[in-house]
DNA sequence: AAACAAAACTAACGAGTGTTAGGTAGGCTA
DNA sequence: TAGCCTACCTAACACTCGTTAGTTTTGTTT
């Protein structure tokens, strides 16, 4: 008998993974069972399967859901017409926010993507492996046009994504930092020392 | 009955270690079992209790261990007469040939000790707190005395420390990039950067 | 050869895992 | 009102988990 996908139902989807993607954050895929998401959700283990097909299912469109909102804001930045450098920034910028407005998606993207199963591990590392590339190659084009240092592009891009999936540990003590200064002084960071 | 600690009895503990880091390592603490750091030892599940008292007492072991190392080394930094920059320069240098030399155990102190039990969590985050507060300390002077450009000493060191941790995704895919440009690349932005 | 201790083994424990089967209450439509 | 579907429930299955108990093998020392 097929699935009907009532309106219902798929907020109630969304629910649940709101609610697991909290869990996995905390206590890490593994550790999060079943039975603890469906607490959170105020129903038993069993109900939750009315509205998922499996706790790997779960996974998967968390990763998937902010693999694509990368990629397609990486598209809407190569089409424009800014300068490298600019281009940049404004795919560090954007990093930056996601990271402080999706934290619970993208650190699960980032840190929980090896509990996926088959074919979607491949599918993830390839399209993760494919973004980072044409990051590379922004950044090689702005060394060739003199707008950046000469850092081999490949580092550099490792380098700012790396420093980005960092804020991850400031999330847990936002205290003595703001947000807005910790997005200025990283982007100054990691953009003037890109750049010529 | 007390433990007597010989040498064979030692050894095989750190064999016992060394296999579990590359479990921890590549499935994570939680998904590596026993059983399968004992096949990967060569023995069964319950003789590995001859030689360790439990799972926690590997990650304990292992996060200290490489805890115990950074916190050395940055003291023997402090007591150098450098300049603060170039002291900035070999604490980088010393994490990112930690991150290629000893690579499992500084993955695992890096993404695993969530899953240390009270009280060695709490121990653990602090010594982290006050690492990162000492490089923080660290960047703050360097900025007073002009050798460095004025980013928010936390921020920094964020940034830095994030983007070495990064080198995990490096090792993954050794190919194409070498260990020696990725040292140099990686400190050459990372110091540039930073520099007045 | 006898004695001893270290380190391996088998077997089992209690708890927790994701998931399925089968049943029931409540609301919408014919 | 009767039928139907959705979303919940309880109960259970077939594992796997870390760990312990008790026993046997192995290797060295007297």
């Amino acid at each position: 008998m097929a699935k009907i996908q009532t309106k219902k139902n798929s907020s109630k989807k969304e629910i649940i993974i709101e609610k697991a993607a909290r869990l996995f954050r905390e206590k890490g895929f593994g550790a999060a069972s079943m039975r603890d998401i469906a607490e959170t959700v105020g129903v038993e283990a069993a109900s939750l399967y009315n509205h998922i097909q499996s706790k790997s299912e779960i996974l998967q469109a968390i990763c998937f859901k902010v693999a694509n909102e990368f990629i397609s804001h990486l598209e809407e930045v190569e089409r424009s017409g800014d300068s490298l450098l600019k281009k940049m920034e404004t795919i560090i910028r954007f990093h930056i926010r996601m990271m402080l407005e999706q934290y619970e998606y993208v650190y699960i993207s980032d840190h929980e993507w090896r509990h996926l199963a088959e074919p979607y591990l491949s599918n993830f590392l390839n399209q993760r492996r494919s973004y980072r590339k044409r990051l590379g190659d922004l950044v090689e084009e702005g060394i060739a046009k003199n707008e950046m240092k000469n850092i081999e592009p490949y580092v550099a891009v490792l380098t700012i994504l790396s420093a980005i999936s960092g804020i991850e540990s400031w999330q847990r003590s936002r205290k003595s930092t703001s947000a807005e200064t910790l997005e200025a002084n990283m982007v100054k960071y990691l953009i003037e020392g890109l750049k010529k």
